[in-house]
DNA sequence: CTAATATTATACGTTTTTTATATAATTATA
DNA sequence: TATAATTATATAAAAAACGTATAATATTAG
């Protein structure tokens, strides 16, 4: 997630919001001193400042912005004429690729270092979960999903996910991290779909 | 390259070269500070300056053992009771694996930082292009390699290379990095091939 | 061309991180 | 139990990173 494209920022800012996504990924964001952006992005020091106050901001930008982009599709995918399943696959893959650029590293190793960076991105998490709880309720209502599953039960499950990601070594038992990903994925969702009562 | 079982080294020490190895080659040398390398490795810091002076010593032995390592199998392959071509190919597959090891980012970006390392790093580059001058000579003396080629013309494209490793945008024009030296690899070894005169 | 704006290079003081060592306590081993 | 290996902790010094100030240079618009 997050397409520049849309963002019709200034060019200088641009490349450094390019640049810092692409080091970010490879390197971690607590590894990437911010003159090495700068660096990288061929952009002096005193640009970046003027545009970021600092790289706490920089990153709360580039999230804000990739979770505003995720939300807007998110809605695009609700408002499809195609079938709860179908919907359920694009949203499976969409969380994947966004999941994919706020990747494991990506984030996880700049909690330590900054407690509101945390809290800014726990906050992201839980408008994101949200969304899915209504998404889930209103294809309860229309009976896509068995009426029985306590919405609270689900939200209850997705804590307890955010504790398994900061377990290593069950991650690490994957080969990667999309493949964990989507294995979360497919147990909120295809794990609540309605039970085969009969034949239809 | 680098084979530390063959090394026989006590407990502590092969955990540090083991997890400095693996992080080195996914964020680069200068990026890991010593700290990390214990940490993550579940060694005391004093441990780790029992074995290595510093964090160039334990560069230079990591690059010291490996080079050894590499040029024992060098020795090995032109051992072998195989055509010329098969040696070449088994030679160009082992300089696409150690290259992949002590690769771009692993090697370059600390040059900046430790010029010692860099002069280390060069001598060994050194002798390994000398051990191939070597190879390419005595297949010169068995008319395996065509015998008007000039060694000191292939010194001079290996010394272009070393210039040409450090132009970026020529290597990000490969995929990867390995696609580079196979490319730098084939026009060496392939291109100096006995023209074909007749048909035998 | 001129004035306003954006960008850069440089220098700087401050804070944080990293380094490398010293010391004492703990653990493992013969 | 004595010896060696390892750890935890503290610390001074060096290096890196931060963020700002300033002056010079490009760029752009009027």
């Amino acid at each position: 997630m997050l397409d520049l494209s849309k963002l019709n920022l200034p060019e200088k800012q641009r490349l450094i919001v390019d640049t810092a996504l692409d080091l970010f990924q490879q390197f971690g964001i607590k590894r990437i001193p911010v003159e090495e952006i700068c660096k990288t992005a061929g952009v002096s020091k005193m640009t970046f400042y003027k545009y970021f106050k600092n790289k706490n901001e920089l990153v709360r930008f580039m999230w804000e912005k990739g979770f505003e982009q995720s939300l807007e599709k998110f809605d695009e995918i609700q408002a499809l004429d195609i079938p709860f399943e179908k919907k359920l696959q694009l949203i499976l893959k969409m969380k994947e690729e966004s999941t994919a650029k706020i990747s494991h590293q990506f984030a996880l190793d700049y909690f330590y270092a900054s407690p509101d960076l945390k809290d800014f991105f726990e906050k992201l998490s839980r408008e994101s979960i949200s969304r899915f709880l209504s998404f889930i309720k209103n294809a309860q209502e229309k009976g896509e999903v068995r009426s029985d599953l306590r919405p609270e039960f689900l939200l209850a499950v997705i804590n307890i996910i955010k504790i398994m990601v900061k377990d290593e070594a069950l991650i690490n038992s994957y080969s990667n991290y999309q493949d964990f990903v989507m294995e979360v994925n497919n147990f909120i969702f295809y794990g609540v779909l309605p039970r085969p009562t009969s034949e239809e």
